[in-house]
Parts: C-alpha cells; structure tokens; sequence
DNA sequence: CTGAAAGCGCTTACAG
DNA sequence: CTGAAAGCGCTTACAG
C-alpha cells in the first residue's frame, strides 16, 4: 500500500504539504496540487485510517449498540438500524455495529478502546445496564428509547403516553365503551421496557376518564402461543375493539381474524402501534399510531453528530419524544 | 485517558515490558506482572485501538457490506447478519456494517483505508460490482451468495438447483402433475440474482424429466400487487400444488388462501424455500427446504477469520453449496 | 506557499 | 527477565 510518504517523493513535496492538499487546510499552488493530485492518482493512495486516527483522535466512526431478546419480535430492529447508518454515513461517519449479549461489557469495550467516536444505543431500557458504562466514558452517547436517567445524553424516543391516549380518545370517539389492550410480553415490563407501561398507563388512565373499561393482557410473541391466546381472548370477547401494542402478535391477527370469520371492522375495531414499513411488510390493515423508526433513528444520528463536533453540548441533556401521529387506516368503526 | 506510557511509569517498568504483559508474548517475572496489573487497574488503562492498529496492521474488524434492494424483502437480511455478527465477535472481530447503495465504492473507500482486516458481502449478485473492487483489495474476502466469479474467495450459499430439484421430487412422489411456481420478481434476475434462476432452472429441468407442467409466474415483492397477482393466479389455477421461492408471496400467502377458502394440503400442496426463524416470524405452516442462513453465516465467518491468519491460504478460493434439506410441515397432500 | 520535526500510542526486533 | 529505540502512517504547530 502506498502511503503519504511515497506521494510526497512521487510529487517532490513534504509529506505535510499533501497531508495539507488532502485536508485543505492551508492553500496549496495549483502546480503543487496538480502533482500531488497526480502522484495520489498514480499510486492508488488512500489515507490509512488507523494513522489518521491516532494523529487526531478521530475515527469517523459510530458504535451502535444493538440488544435482541428473545422476547422481542426482531424485524422491527432493522427499521431503525438501516436509518441509522444511512444517516450516519451522510454525516462521514461509518457504523460499527455490536450485538453482543452483554451490552455493558461491550460498550465498555469498544468506547474504552477508543475504537468509536460517539455511541448510539437502541432498544433502551428504563434501567439500562448500560448507561453507568455510558456515563463513564468520554465520548458523546445518544440512544432512542428513554431511560430513567438520561443526564448527558440525547434521547429521541415516541412520546407512548400520548400514543395511548390518543388511541384511546379515537375509539371512545367512535362510542366504544368496552376495548380489549393487548400489550408487549410480561417480561418486557419486568426488564424495564419503559414503552410499555408508559403506553399502558396513559391509555388505561385516559379511559378510565371516560368511564371506559379496558381488558389488558400481555401478549404472547412467538407462535404457536400468540394464535392460541389470540382465540382465548376472541372466544371470551364481549368487547367490540382491541389496541394491540405488540408487534408480534398484531403482524398474526389478520389471519386469525380471517379465520374465525371476524371482519374489521364490522365486527371488531382494531388500532394498533407500528410503522408503516412494518405495517407493508405484513400487510397490516389496520389504524395505527406510527412509530417513526426512520424519523428517530436520524433524529438521534445528527444530535450524536452535532455532540461529537462540538465538545461544549457534551454535557447537555436532550430528550425529545416525538409526538405521535394516527394513520387511519379505516379498521375502526 | 490512561496510555501505556502511565501504566509503565506507575509500574516501574519500560512500555515494552507493560505491552509484553498484555500479549504473553514473553515470560515477566510474578512480581513485575503483579505491579503492572495493579496499574492497569488502578489507572483504567485500556490499550488504544488504533495505535495497536498502527503498529500491528491489524484492526481485528471484519467489514460486513449489505445491500438492500427495492425489490426484495428486507426481514431475511437480519438472520444473516445476526449470526456472522456473533460468530465474529467469538473470533474476536467487532463488525463495520456498511450498507451505502454503491457498495463497490464502499468496498473500495473501507478496504483501501485500511479500516477492517477482511471483507464479507452479504446478497451476491451474480455479476456483482463489487467483485471487481474485491479481487483488487489487499484484504481476504468471503461471501454468502454464489457470483460468477469467486476466484479467491470463500463462497457460501445454499445449493439451489438441488433445493429445486428435491421440491419438486418432493410434489412429484405425492403425484401432482401440474405445478405452479412462484419465482422471485423480474428485477432479480436481471440485476443477476443467481439463486433465482439456479433455482428456477433446475426445478423446470426435473419437472420436465417427470413430464410435469409447470406454469411459472414472477412473484410480486410489494402489497398490495402481491395479493392481487395472487388471487388471480388462483382464479385460473388448475394446479393442484405450488412452490413459493419468494419471501414476500410466501409471507402474504396464508391470509390469501384463508380469504378464499382454500385450504392445505387438501385443496392445495404448498411448498416453499424459507428458513425456520422465518417461517416462525410469519407463522409459515408450508413445508420448505430450509435456507440456513445461520449455518452460511457462520460458515462464513469462519472462513474468513482462516484466511485473516493464515495468508498462505489468501489465494485459494472455496465454493461451498448447502445441501439443501426439506423440513417436512405436512402442507403437501 | 512550503518543509522539517514532533507527536499520537502502540508493538517488536535488538541488546544486554 | 527487562529496557531503549525504531517504526507503523498520519496531522499539525512551528519556522521560514
């Protein structure tokens, strides 16, 4: 590989004169450029990155540090993660993506080492393991999902209590007085999930002030049991809509409603949580609040980006929940 | 942040000693080792990445490039790269995912700058434009999916004539005689989707051998054309079986059938080509040949990491094609 | 407008 | 068993 060293001599300059050509940083003669342009062209140089990185304590790079529970529907993820580093590379910096179990071990790792130059964490839990290691290191973190403690960092999630109640105002709007809440899995709570008792509490207290009684379950999210609750519940309904916070068990309702013969919605109203790529990918009929995954994913990337350039917000705290918006769909009375 | 000039300082010690501590590469006596890890403790010393890069022209990160197309289904992305992510990180590589649409440009701008040890393409198109930049590159390269030229490289993916070849064995022992295939839409094989006419060609070649007609459509990738072309397929079907080499038919399929009335096996055989977490994720209940992407992934990865450490090696090229094995779900008559 | 030199934080022959 | 020093390939004050 050819290295700056080899440009210089090929072009008959100093080395810094082509470090400063490349980077623009002081003005160059044209005759010089021309030769160092040509040299840099000739040899098929490229700037080695680790070298850059050690002289200015910059990598370009992102880490991203991703969780998969095995009670977690996984094609959701990729929604926030392709955004992401879409985002990312527009703004010049390139991902580099960990998915091990142990995320605290790993952001400790990777941001101890020094191998990235901001830390986006997805998937955030109220009491992230996380975010002490977070706290600790020196570079600039931002996540989407809201934790207990976001001091110091950019958080960008969905506002869920307003996605609760505006669900809920949409049925009690269409005189449903009886609805069935189907939110994520138990254990989601008991991890500390905070979307999903920030959803359920608004949602249930909002109808609660309209005299509406809520039937809540967790839902189930890995087949054979969804279906199986789904009909338990079906069988037991005397409610005429359901709000379904759970992307596994609302991207298996169609076929199960299809196959008891229950028309949305004539029958039954169905609104639920997703996005709109989600929503195409399993064909999802129904009204929803959308969750934005594009939207926040770049939210998160340029706050993480304006942080890392300019070291004096590094201490701010930021956190932005997205207001949430209805698709109507038509699958409510 | 603490360097290993500190830790030697606070030890006593040369930085030479200190590194030599870290890599076992030479004896250090109980005492000298006991002082310097009491530093490296005390001071929270981790070793900077890319100053080992530097010094070592190891960066230990394997650069993942994928591609998304417009045309194809995004879910089955994640199970390949969830799997070389994991077995990465066992061999002790971090991964740099990389998801620019010109991914020949990528595979240029990362493997020149020296940023990652060895490449892996992830959704090989049979004329890739990234082959070219590969074969130039200094770094070994893997990849899942079979291009027309893998001089040099590992390859893996799954043996698609023989996947079709067993389906369609697999419809002919149980007697049909007419056969409905759904392939991937007409963009894949013009951008050079191997798999697609692998499969298709070699399904047709064995169905002929049986004197089977088979009557071949291009799948849609998007609803709401993929229920359409769907129902018309089935309002002119005289077929009595189908198989699915399409993820997002094969996804949208049971709803289709449910809405029609048609049920499987008894009014129609269905098999497909899908993996098992896939088949889960969209509760698939059609017998299909397995598509493994977590076994490729692996396999891979694995390959990879031989030929990062063995460059003796680093010429050879290695095709390995999946058997292909049927898990029987009973949707066939 | 350009060069010579120090320095980023490691590793690894070379010496003893 | 341990140290002093060169070198990896860049960037950036410092000088002219």
């Amino acid at each position: 590989m050819a290295t700056i060293e080899d440009v210089a001599r090929r072009a008959g300059v100093a080395r810094s004169t082509v470090s400063y050509a490349l980077s623009g940083k002081r003005s160059i003669s044209r005759e010089t450029r021309e030769r160092i342009e040509a040299a840099i062209t000739e040899l098929g140089f490229t700037p080695n990155a680790g070298a850059r990185a050690l002289a200015t304590s910059q990598t370009m790079v992102i880490g991203l540090f991703v969780q998969f529970f095995e009670d977690e529907f996984s094609p959701a993820m990729l929604q926030y993660v392709l955004p992401i580093s879409d985002a990312a590379r527009e703004a010049g910096y390139d991902i580099l993506m960990v998915t091990e179990s142990d995320g605290a071990h790993a952001v400790q790792r990777i941001s101890s080492s020094g191998m990235v130059d901001g830390v986006m964490l997805l998937n955030v839990a109220y009491e992230d393991t996380r975010l002490p290691v977070m706290h600790k290191m020196r570079q600039p973190g931002a996540m989407v999902g809201l934790p207990r403690d976001p001091d110091g960092f950019d958080v960008f999630d969905l506002d869920f209590p307003e996605s609760g109640r505006i669900l809920v105002d949409h049925l009690a709007e269409r005189g449903h007085r009886e609805i069935i809440l189907i939110t994520p899995r138990g254990d989601v709570y008991e991890r500390g999930g905070a979307y999903a008792w920030r959803f359920r509490d608004a949602a249930l207290e909002r109808a609660a002030s309209y005299g509406i009684r809520v039937k809540s379950y967790f839902g189930e999210t890995t087949q054979p049991a969804i279906n199986q609750q789904l009909n338990e519940i079906l069988d037991a309904r005397q409610e005429t809509a359901m709000i379904v916070h759970n992307d596994a068990v609302i991207a298996a309702l169609p076929s199960v409603l299809y196959s008891r013969g229950i028309r949305v919605p004539d029958d039954l109203s169905v609104v639920g949580v997703f996005s709109e790529d989600f929503g195409r990918l399993f064909s999802l009929p129904y009204t929803a609040v959308e969750t934005s995954p594009n939207k926040l994913g770049r939210l998160a990337v340029q706050a993480l980006v304006q942080r890392m350039l300019s070291p004096e917000i590094a201490t701010a705290t930021r956190v932005e929940l997205v207001p949430p918006h209805i698709t109507d769909r038509g699958s409510t009375r």
